[in-house]
DNA sequence: CCCCCTACAAACCGCTTGGTATGTACCAAT
DNA sequence: ATTGGTACATACCAAGCGGTTTGTAGGGGG
C-alpha cells in the first residue's frame, strides 16, 4: 500500500475524552443508553473504538462518566446556579428559578425531557452502579433546594414546621414529573402550567404573618 | 404415553394474545421496550415467533398493544377507581386514593417504577404512534382528575378560582415525578412522603371560608 | 367425509451490537 | 538515536437482534 499520510492530530488524550462524552451524552439523550451505539457515538465523536476503549473499560464505565462529568454538572448549574447567585429569599428565589426555567424552554427540552431523569428511569433498576450515581447527582439537586429552605428557615422567611429536605424533594419530584408529562404531550404549555403551580405551591412555605396560628389539619 | 406426541393445545387465539400481552408487559417493565427481547417474552408467554408474528405485525405493534390493553387499564384502575367510586368530596377522595396509594406500595412499584411513565419517557421521543397511545393514557388519567375537580367545583368543595384540567395535570406530574424520584433513590419512604405532601397541596383547593372553617368530619 | 383457512411451531437469515486483537504513529525520556 | 509507553486506528468476532419462510396440526363449514 501506498505511504498516504492519514494525519494523526497532535496527541490530546483529554480533548478525545471530552469528545466521546460529549457524543455519548447526545446520542444517549436522543435514544437511550441502551439503544445508544457505541458506532453512533464514535462516528459523532470522530474516533474511532481504539479511542473509545483506551479511555473507558466498557460501555457502562462511558455512561457513568457522562452522569458524572456532564448530565451532574449541567443539572445543577440549570437548577442550582442561579438560585445560589439570588439573594431573594429562598422561596422568591426558587420561583425565579422555575420561572426562568420555563422562558427558556427550547424544543428539545419539550421533545427530549431532562437527561437525568431518562438515565435514572431506564438505567436504574438495571445497574446498581447506574442507580448510584443518577441518584447522587439527584442528591446534589435535592441538597441544594434542601439548604436554600433551610436558611430561609433560619432567616424566618420559610415557615419552620415543614420539612426543608421533604418539601426539597417534592419540588424535585414535581419539576421532574411536570417535564416528564409535558415530554409525552409535547407540550410546552402544559410544562409552563405546571412550573407556575409549583410555583404557587411554594407560595404556601412561607411563613403566616397573622396573629394566632391556624392548623391545616382538623382540631 | 406410547404416541409422545407435541400436544398441541386446545385452539385458543384469544388466549395466546393475552399470554403474549403479559409477558410483553412484564419483559417490557423490567428492561424496557427497545431492550425488551423478543425471544425473551416469547419463552416467558410460552409460544413462538410464529404465534406473535401471528397476532401483531411487529414489535412496535407488540408495545402499542400493551400499553392500550395492559398498562392503561392497570393504571386507570389504580387512580381512578377507588376515585369516583367514593362518594366524598373530590380532595378528600384524592387524598384518599393518595394514602392508599402509599399504603399499597410494592417492593416492584419502589424498584420498577410507572410503566406508563416508564414507557413514555423512553419512547415518546423516538416513536411518534407509541407517544400518541401513551399519551391517549395519560389524557385519560388526567380527565378522570379533572372531572372529579370540575364536579367539586360545582358542588361547591372545590375552589372556582382554580382551573382544574391544570391542577388535574399537575396533580399527575407530582405523583409519577415522585415514583420516579423514589425509584432512582430506592426508597418508599421518600415516595411516602412526596404523596403526602401532594395530599397537602390538595388540601389548598377547598374554598376558603370566612368565618370559620368547614368541620364536617368523614369516615 | 373432505376441505381449507386459522393458528401456530421451527428453522433460518441478514444485520447490528459490544468487545477484542493487533498494528502503528506520536513523543518524552534516555 | 533508540527506546518504550501512550494514544489511538483498523480489522475482526461471536452473540443476539427483529423479522421471514416454510411446514403443519386443529377444527368448523361444505
Amino acid at each position: 500500500m501506498a505511504k498516504g499520510r492519514v494525519k494523526r492530530r497532535t496527541r490530546a488524550p483529554d480533548v478525545t475524552r471530552e469528545k466521546l462524552l460529549k457524543a455519548a451524552f447526545e446520542e444517549v439523550y436522543r435514544r437511550g443508553f441502551q439503544a445508544a451505539s457505541l458506532d453512533a457515538i464514535l462516528a459523532r465523536a470522530g474516533v474511532t473504538k481504539g479511542a473509545l476503549y483506551h479511555h473507558f473499560p466498557d460501555k457502562a464505565a462511558l455512561g457513568y462518566a457522562v452522569v458524572n462529568e456532564v448530565v451532574k454538572g449541567l443539572l445543577l448549574k440549570r437548577w442550582l446556579g442561579l438560585l445560589e447567585a439570588s439573594t431573594a429569599d429562598p422561596v422568591t428565589a426558587l420561583q425565579q428559578v422555575l420561572r426562568h426555567r420555563a422562558a427558556s424552554l427550547t424544543a428539545g427540552e419539550i421533545e427530549l425531557g431532562c437527561p437525568l431523569n431518562n438515565m435514572a428511569q431506564e438505567m436504574s433498576p438495571l445497574d446498581e452502579r447506574f442507580r448510584r450515581h443518577v441518584d447522587a447527582a439527584f442528591e446534589a439537586w435535592r441538597n441544594g433546594f434542601a439548604r436554600a429552605l433551610q436558611r430561609g428557615q433560619a432567616e424566618g422567611t420559610v415557615r419552620r414546621d415543614v420539612d426543608a429536605r421533604k418539601v426539597a424533594a417534592f419540588v424535585v419530584a414535581a419539576a421532574e414529573g411536570s417535564y416528564g408529562l409535558a415530554k409525552g404531550a409535547r407540550s410546552a404549555s402544559m410544562l409552563r402550567s405546571n412550573l407556575e403551580m409549583l410555583g404557587g405551591f411554594l407560595e404556601g412555605l412561607r411563613p403566616v404573618r397573622k396573629a394566632g396560628r391556624r392548623s391545616h389539619r382538623g382540631d
